[in-house]
DNA sequence: ACTCAACCGGAACACCGCTCCGCTTGTCAA
DNA sequence: TTGACAAGCGGAGCGGTGTTCCGGTTGAGT
């Protein structure tokens, strides 16, 4: 029989909290595209530790967004049982804009994610697809939404508005605009 | 009184056609962040010289698509002197998206030269929003299209439409469909 | 033929992602 | 307690990048 793998050592937990602490805060400041090396340094620990602990970019990100995104997913649920089906699609469409906008350059990574099953942060995807999904089939019940909507144009949509925003502060502005403006082409005609 | 300057050398003219050629060909393989080193190993030419005729990635992608942007505004007159003004203004929109999407990574340069007046494509953006802008004021002033929008959120719709299309070509595939929710965002309400 | 500005090529520097391997350390059995 | 060994560690090293800089070359005007 398989041996039951050892309890991780508290120094590779120590670690790999270290890292995690110093991505948040360099990918907070400069983005995804952050400079691992940067983040190796921040930490304190060995180019060779990080990447033990996070064989890719991704791995790092979706380590750091892990949360977040299972925030999103139960939101959406408890919006579905709260909120009329358009109210509850908008605002958490809006809520999961913000979170793609979390930092510089996600948006790129989360809709390349979408269509690769090997990134590390294809499940998250998969699941911020899924439970829009829901909210956009409510809200096609009831003949608000345009029944030619599918989950990915909603994903795809809400990833370009968050990406719009982070192209520049000036467009950062007029974000709340836009995803009305978008978010009117959605709607069946009264 | 000042010199006039001389004639430029025609073996540089040579090299900076040999330069645009290979760029153009690699660009297109690779997108806008191919190797400038690549570039300049293809053009056959010293990494000194590449840098020399054109001092930044901007100045050599400016140079590459100056052409076509001014191909897109003479299409804008055009279109707005012989189709009706939302036609017009669709039709356009949709060319641009297109030349948006020419190569990968471009909308993303697009929109951030657009707030970057040191950029070499931030002339050819400006014309491109305002050539748009003409054609939206009198889309608009038919009560065609919603006041609110400006020709800044055009641009940068049109942007995020071609953004989307060169993530991934299943969305590529979906992007006449995207292209026809967002427009009807604009749309004045009947 | 001479001069000199214009032009050229590529070495050099600092940074990057990523791999690989010799050394250290925690753990567990004897 | 001690020894052995898996697990973990750090960083040198490789091949790539953008960018600068400068000694040599070349074309044009006198």
């Amino acid at each position: 029989m398989p041996t039951e793998p050892r309890a991780i050592r508290p120094d590779a937990r120590r670690n790999r909290d270290r890292i995690l602490v110093a991505a948040a805060a360099l990918v907070a400041e400069q983005g995804t595209q952050a400079s691992l090396r940067d983040v190796a340094r921040r930490a304190e620990v060995g180019l060779g530790t990080l990447y033990r602990h996070f064989p890719t970019r991704e791995d790092l990100l979706a380590a750091l967004l892990g949360r977040r995104f299972e925030e999103l997913a139960e939101r959406a649920d408890a919006l579905a049982a709260t909120a009329p089906p358009e109210r509850a699609l908008t605002d958490w469409l809006h809520e999961f804009t913000l979170g793609a906008a979390a930092f510089h350059g996600l948006p790129a990574a989360l809709l390349a994610a979408l269509h690769d099953p090997d990134s590390a942060l294809h499940a998250s995807c998969d699941r911020m697809r899924t439970a829009g999904g829901r909210l956009l089939a409510a809200a096609q019940q009831g003949g608000l939404i345009r029944p030619d909507v599918t989950p990915v144009d909603l994903f795809a949509l809400a990833n370009a508005l968050s990406w719009i925003a982070d192209q520049a502060p000036t467009l950062a502005e007029r974000s709340d605009h836009l995803f009305d403006l978008v978010l009117d082409g959605l709607r069946a005609r009264g």
